[in-house]
DNA sequence: TATGAATGAGTCTTCATTCAT
DNA sequence: TATGAATGAAGACTCATTCAT
């Protein structure tokens, strides 16, 4: 049951009878996590969600008022680990150059370690303000740093956002769709730096440098074996 | 607010009483496609969208089988106007570099001069298979073209594809959702060709300089002339 | 299936296959009425009017937006019908001491001719202002012309209103439940003209003297054969 | 706002530890009485009114089987108040027409010191036998005190009790509803006394003296002393 | 073909009641 | 006894689809 999605001290939590309202709580947002994942934000279905983490459909509602309210938390939690994740990686990195390669990188490469959750990252950003301003917040500092650092050289700091927010976004639906190519992540960060007016040889180097030895994030092996199959026939709901 | 989805000029298809089919299974897709691009693609109800093409509810099952059909039409309608207008601006441009350059403005600009419609496909493009398989045909020659005409220089062509696409399309997102920026059109083909591998300078003025005169929508009297029937080869379902 | 609640006009509409929808939406208030009378006005279940009004649940909808929609249908429906029958028979009275005993006497005999209705109008009594200021319209204006014409002597109009309605609506509510009596209504009748400061020989003989001639309204026996059973076990929902 | 219902003194009750069980019972009728007057009889939601008591709400069945039993205890509760108020007032009164008109005005006036306990008891009154037995029985032995005394000149003693309860109770609900008028009390004493025979001047004169001085509400020890298990024979269920 | 009322399966939501601690 | 999380039956509401006219 435990999945990179479980937030770190979620063990500790798991081993005494107290906290069940912490647990169920978290049972529901994971839940809701691979739901996203595998059907799309708008399929969340209180059901399925009650189902799926084991509870009777009355539970969700001692939790969240309404299901608007699911879809919010679940928005925040993302938010929240993308940010975690992503930031600790780059912990530590002076380069913005450096700094914005790895977190391209990183963010791709959870598209395979971690799909079911990488997923629903990506499936809410075009649906949730919150997790698109937290990347927005992460990376504006980095492009601010690399331009005060005479690395970037940028005419516009919000279309440079954008573009690299989407395409991060766009490469990881693609690998999620199966179109993977070998070096997906450094390609990606080079073709990147190049746009952002990094110098070939540098963004060449920078983009294919070995990652920090970092662990990802707990993230299990069961993150694997889910397949992210069940293709969506219907658009709509 | 204009928008070429707006049926032509209605008399004179009134005065042909035998058209009425057609017209009515135009007005429900150009409705749809209304719907599309203000609520997104998943929100879709029929009953509104009889009522937005001025019909019966049940008049929409005279047309379509069913609401998934519905969505597979007008996606097909949409694939089918974006070819058209992409291709209508880069006729004649034999520089690929110029080629992409063109066609990522022109789309862009689009999210201006016609939101519904740039809305409507941008919601598509994430749901639909086969408009992006027109983008990536579209795409691919001319990148195959510029690598050849050794101005591009790329190390994987899909990445490069993948990140055209999803930064364009972001783009449009961005600008409907109201964050527009002066120049966002060159400003993004400009950083795009650069990951391209284009020289900085050959970048800038390319993706700086004067559109084609050409129009950017096509005649109305297209929507209509446009044969249904012509079965379309593409890689999506 | 006719009932005296229907409208007047119904016949007709029922002979014609035009005019289903305001046939439904008749049976439909026609079933939350019978429901009122024996459930109270507390437990209209949506599922039980449609399937007492012959139609399934969604159907409702077509009809009223909302569970309270319905209510509110209902409360006019019934405020309509009262004001209709009970000045229909004082019509064409133009002693004021007379029209109020006739009316009081007119609705309480309606709890025997036609408990469903009349169970029903007091149930709403209590949750709906727009019954209530019909009522006291009608009253208001009898009691006004009444002082006028030296007949009634009232301290406080308001107060009087509230006495004669409440003590009419509660004489229903007696009947409905069992506690029937031999001249109800020309007893209260007479208590009531006492208290309006009618002199003890005149309110006893306009009190008891026999009722104008005028049909109470269509009521079918139909309205005879249903029982008002079904005790309310439990108070609330 | 200031309300008998509210529990007496609370350190008195904590210094016996051994109470705890009769004043949690008790805290839950009396935050039930509070909802009856708030929302009305058919609104009391068991989460609110553990949520109001300040326990929890499985705490609720270690005093009460189901919900109905709870709205019966409270049923039971509130006549048993009513009984207690309104014999207390009359007592010592030999004098049937002063023992009705005191009754009438006392209670009304509860509508103004305790619109909390006067709600709770008027949106009773309709749902439930016991308390209306009770007015019942006291009433009947005033009317028929007072047709002894040769007062009352009335044909149906139980139209006229039906009368006097009704409308009083009715003039209970105006004023929770803003209705008030002032001597709104005596005003519809008046009428009432009129309604029942008695002679005009007489009618005004009692109906308009002095209330005596007794207090309105009992003192709040009683409802701790007034025991729970003294069973009550009453009319109704 | 067009209409629009009717349908009913499917969802969300509420709330009295149970039960492990 | 007290707690409060969990339960699940039940009710309101939605909407794609059917069908008689």
């Amino acid at each position: 049951m435990t999945s990179s999605i479980t937030s770190p001290n979620s063990e500790i939590q798991l081993t005494r009878g107290h906290k069940k309202k912490a647990r169920t709580r978290q049972a529901l947002i994971e839940a809701a996590i691979h739901i996203y994942s595998e059907k799309g934000v708008s399929e969340l279905q209180l059901n399925g969600l009650a189902e799926r983490a084991g509870v009777s459909n009355g539970t969700i509602y001692n939790y969240f008022k309404t299901r608007d309210e699911v879809l919010h938390a679940v928005g925040i939690e993302l938010a929240d680990q993308f940010s975690q994740r992503i930031t600790h990686v780059s912990q530590g990195i002076e380069n913005a150059v450096e700094r914005v390669a790895v977190g391209i990188r990183m963010f791709i490469l959870q598209g395979r370690s971690d799909p079911t959750w990488a997923g629903a990252v990506a499936g809410l950003f075009q649906h949730d303000q919150t997790i698109q301003s937290i990347v927005a917040n992460n990376l504006l500092n980095d492009l601010v740093l690399g331009i005060k650092q005479g690395q970037f050289h940028i005419k516009n700091k919000l279309v440079a956002m954008g573009l690299i927010a989407s395409a991060t976004i766009g490469a990881i639906s693609a690998i999620l769709e199966g179109l993977d190519q070998a070096d997906y992540d450094s390609s990606l960060a080079e073709m990147l730096l190049l746009a952002l007016g990094v110098r070939a040889e540098q963004a060449s180097q920078i983009a294919n440098q070995a990652l920090p030895e970092k662990k990802l994030e707990p993230g299990p092996e069961s993150n694997v074996k889910r397949g992210r199959g069940r293709p969506r026939k219907t658009i709509g709901r």
